[in-house]
DNA sequence: GCATGATCATGC
DNA sequence: GCATGATCATGC
């Protein structure tokens, strides 16, 4: 644990240095508001009730900002949790009002330096008690049933469960209910949901200053016992086994399979939503909606692309913040169509909600570990192919030949995904039926 | 039939 | 102009 000094005039802070993960929050919370660093489980700014947290955005390459990471917002202690009620919680004693404080990381500049884009109060109760209330127990019940070890960041929509530690080897500690260790957990705002606060926060920002309306929202959840998972099977289910064409005309939407976001919106329909409104939970919980089609001899043709990966930030990254971990840990909608043999259509057969096990986590991380030490070491024509059959697989996802982007030992290559391998696809597919 | 490389279509 | 989701084309 570091020791630091309090700060009590402005001489002292050239002797002080401020290093790795979290220096600029040490900073801000020691040079700024002149209050010690500590690890003391109280809120920061005691007498306000405020915790301060301080979160990074990265600059993208068309010059916006988004968020970089999770928000961390403290141990879970296994033993002391299982006697607490979300109500009484010590993460909501805690966690109630937070002070939210995005900056622009830049590994380079000196602290003084640092930009500050928004500072804002986030209450993540009087926004989302539902949701964070449900996740908050879903990751306690797990304590509570003997299966700490069993918990997944998939598990829950924007609290997460997220990790701590160095190593996993390091890291395992023991739990109420089982002998088996567990891994260090802390919770964290999800960073899908970060993005989701960032992005609500400049809205409001800037609606304000324009007196702009904030577009329409609904909360699908909203006076609703069920999960969001049942909610969506029961919309679903009314117009299961159309074809996508009916599926359209009975909505009133355009039939345009090649628009982007063709499906989305008629999920977006299905759900109860104009065009014009957005859906609440996907937006904050970075729901991912992937279509799967399936042809006359059961299997699915395609395999899955994510964005493409950046060659000279995947060399910096840890696993867990890099965006493929991001993309994995995120739930998925998965909106199945099939062929039907009749007439060569696609019929709605299927949706599932699904998120990665644990262990397939696993497998995809030592993939991105092992595409990680090619790129350090240069080499570009070795990487995980389908055939190696590991979940996922690296392939090129480029607009041409010529589509390229620069490499860490500075040449040229040819744009590449992280792609879920399409066996992987069809499996997940035929072991959820969902729809009944 | 499938793996793999390559590219398309759309929208922001 | 590019990211992104999706799909095509070719050769083994």
């Amino acid at each position: 644990m570091y020791q630091g000094v309090i700060v009590e005039d402005s001489s002292n802070i050239g002797e002080k240095e401020y290093s790795g993960k979290g220096s600029f929050g040490q900073y801000l919370e020691e040079v700024f508001f002149g209050i010690t660093n500590n690890s003391e489980s109280k809120p920061d700014f005691i007498d306000a009730g405020l915790e301060l947290k301080t979160a990074p955005l990265k600059e993208l390459k068309n010059g916006e900002l988004a968020v970089k990471e999770r928000i961390v917002l403290g141990i879970i202690n296994f033993d002391s949790i299982i006697e607490e009620t979300f109500e009484k919680s010590h993460f909501l004693e805690k966690n109630l009002h937070i002070l939210l404080v995005f900056y622009v990381y830049d590994k380079l500049a000196a602290l003084e330096n640092i930009q500050v884009n928004l500072v804002d109060i986030w209450n993540c109760v009087e926004q989302d008690e539902t949701q964070i209330k449900k996740d908050w127990e879903t990751i306690v019940g797990k304590i509570r049933r003997g299966k700490a070890h069993e918990i997944s960041e998939g598990d829950t929509l924007y609290l997460g469960a997220c990790t701590k530690g160095a190593t996993r080897a390091t890291s395992q500690v023991p739990q109420p209910f089982s002998d088996i260790l567990a891994h260090r957990r802390a919770f964290s705002f999800k960073i899908q949901y970060v993005r989701y606060i960032y992005q609500s926060l400049m809205e409001k920002r800037q609606a304000s200053v324009k007196r702009k309306k904030i577009a329409d929202t609904i909360r699908i959840t909203q006076n609703r016992t069920e999960s969001i998972d049942q909610i969506i099977k029961e919309a679903f289910c009314r117009h299961k086994g159309k074809d996508a064409f009916t599926i359209c005309k009975d909505l009133g939407l355009p039939y345009n399979p090649k628009a982007k976001h063709f499906y989305a919106q008629i999920v977006k329909r299905i759900l109860g939503a104009d065009a014009n409104q957005r859906l609440y939970e996907f937006e904050a919980a970075g729901i991912q909606i992937k279509t799967v089609r399936i042809e006359v001899n059961g299997k699915n043709k395609e395999s899955m692309s994510f964005k493409h990966m950046r060659y000279t930030e995947i060399v910096e990254q840890d696993w867990e913040d890099s965006d493929f971990y991001v993309d994995l840990t995120s739930k998925f909608l998965f909106i199945v169509f099939r062929r039907n043999p009749q007439n060569e259509g696609y019929f709605l057969d299927d949706v599932i909600f699904w998120n990665m096990p644990a262990e397939d986590l696993e497998e995809a991380r030592k993939v991105w570990i092992d595409t990680q030490q090619k790129i350090q070491a240069g080499n570009y024509n070795s990487f995980v192919k389908i055939k190696d059959d590991r979940i996922v697989h690296v392939r090129p996802h480029a607009r041409n030949a010529a589509d390229k982007i620069i490499t860490p030992q500075k040449t040229m290559e040819l744009k590449r995904s992280f792609w879920l391998n399409r066996d992987y696809i069809l499996n997940i597919v035929e072991n959820k039926s969902y729809l009944t």
